[in-house]
DNA sequence: TTGCCCGTGACATACTCGCGACACATCAAT
DNA sequence: ATTGATGTGTCGCGAGTATGTCACGGGCAA
């Protein structure tokens, strides 16, 4: 599912080229909203809902400090400055107002994109990772293929979607009431030593990798790396 | 609780100014840990455990590439990279390796300082931030797994629990009854000594920070730093 | 000392979990 | 429709672990 942005700055040149950057560059990753002036970009940032934002700091209208402040009392949005404004003051009124980067003009484009990837990565949890990985485990979200060291296993539906629900959650202990909740969902009436049997019987799928999906005795189950 | 901070700089100068900076600007708040050569930073980076690391990438022994790419097998620790390296390749590869930020040489203190509370916040839900600590002893309440000095613990589960309560409540003594309450919940027709047992229990797991568990007569039981 | 409080080891029991066996449902090929 | 292969839930047993209980003894304060 796309990421939407918004991008917040005045000059049209600056505005498009950040923009298209981010479309060609992430295909179908983003989904962008632009604004170019302070009150445009304040009504947008309060009402839609966004996973990043890149603003301007002086705008015609509302400023980028004035948009970040309303945008923080409703939520937790990762921002990024893009500004002229280099004084160590402006920067550090920019963290102040708590925005997660601040970026002094002339800037890289590139630079902007990656920065937004790992900013977006530690706020969400990775974007486009379809692969899961750990130690000799890897699943593909998008193929369904489970891997164990490269080697193709066959695995059953129920086992996938709980190997994959310990994958998302690598090193964290699950109970068996979680692992319900995600993997059976609303089918709660059933017996709780299915979790068992499903771990026995993914434990055989992954053959040699058995030993990664480690019982916690009086806890639950997680994965870990060997 | 502090946090713990890793930086690695080969240039003495700078090192010393970094690390002054983060003590004195926030009092208490971390606990730095420092390194000038790459084998040596690789050491620590590898089996500490660190809330923030701040890395050099040009350093004599390991690259801060390599460290980062280390760290990155372990955990989710933040890594910000500060080097003279500005090139637009320099500062992609750092992004790819993993890094959360890439700050240029020269750069305002005052400014990675703010960057790292920036980061830290956001990081907040991550494995990392879920941890509660008290002298040698560390609690991770997500992956539930327990480390004296580094070094993991096995634990059963009532210990688990009667630890974790012990450290939400770091400095309060603990009475058998609110013990027995939290840890032992509605099952009150139980032994008064089972507290006792379990605590002794806790205490041969916790091996060397056994002292840590204090024993205060005729009123129960509390955690200490040391 | 006396009495209380606590630590400790031993022990019995309760519990958890892994496992095999089986039942039933689904689905595709015949 | 019949058949068989496959996926999935359920049951019950047994080994190993966790946990509650008890009894004993030491330390400390009065």
């Amino acid at each position: 599912m796309a990421y939407r942005l918004l991008i917040v700055e005045d000059s049209p040149e600056l505005l498009e080229a950040v923009s298209d950057f981010f479309l060609e560059e992430g295909a179908g990753l983003w989904e962008v909203v632009t604004a170019s002036d302070g009150n445009d970009a304040l009504a947008k940032a309060t009402t839609g809902s966004f996973d990043l934002m890149i603003l301007d700091i002086m705008l015609p209208g509302a400023s980028g400090f004035d948009i970040c402040k309303a945008v923080r009392r409703k939520d937790d949005c990762p921002v990024i400055f893009i500004t002229a404004l280099g004084s160590e003051n402006s920067i550090l009124k920019g963290y102040e107002t708590g925005c997660d980067d601040y970026l002094v003009k002339p800037f890289s484009t590139r630079h902007l994109y990656a920065k937004s990837l790992a900013l977006l990565k530690r706020a969400k949890g990775s974007p486009e990772s379809e692969e899961l990985r750990c130690g000799d485990i890897t699943l593909n979200k998008k193929t369904m293929l489970v891997k164990v060291k490269d080697r193709e296993i066959r695995i059953n539906s129920r086992e996938y979607f709980l190997l994959l629900y310990l994958l998302e959650n690598k090193g964290s202990v699950l109970t068996r009431k979680s692992i319900l909740e995600h993997v059976w969902g609303d089918d709660l009436d059933v017996n709780d030593r299915v979790v068992d049997n499903t771990i026995r019987r993914l434990r055989e799928s992954l053959a040699e990798a058995a030993g990664q999906v480690k019982t916690v005795i009086g806890r639950g189950y997680r994965i870990a790396e060997d």
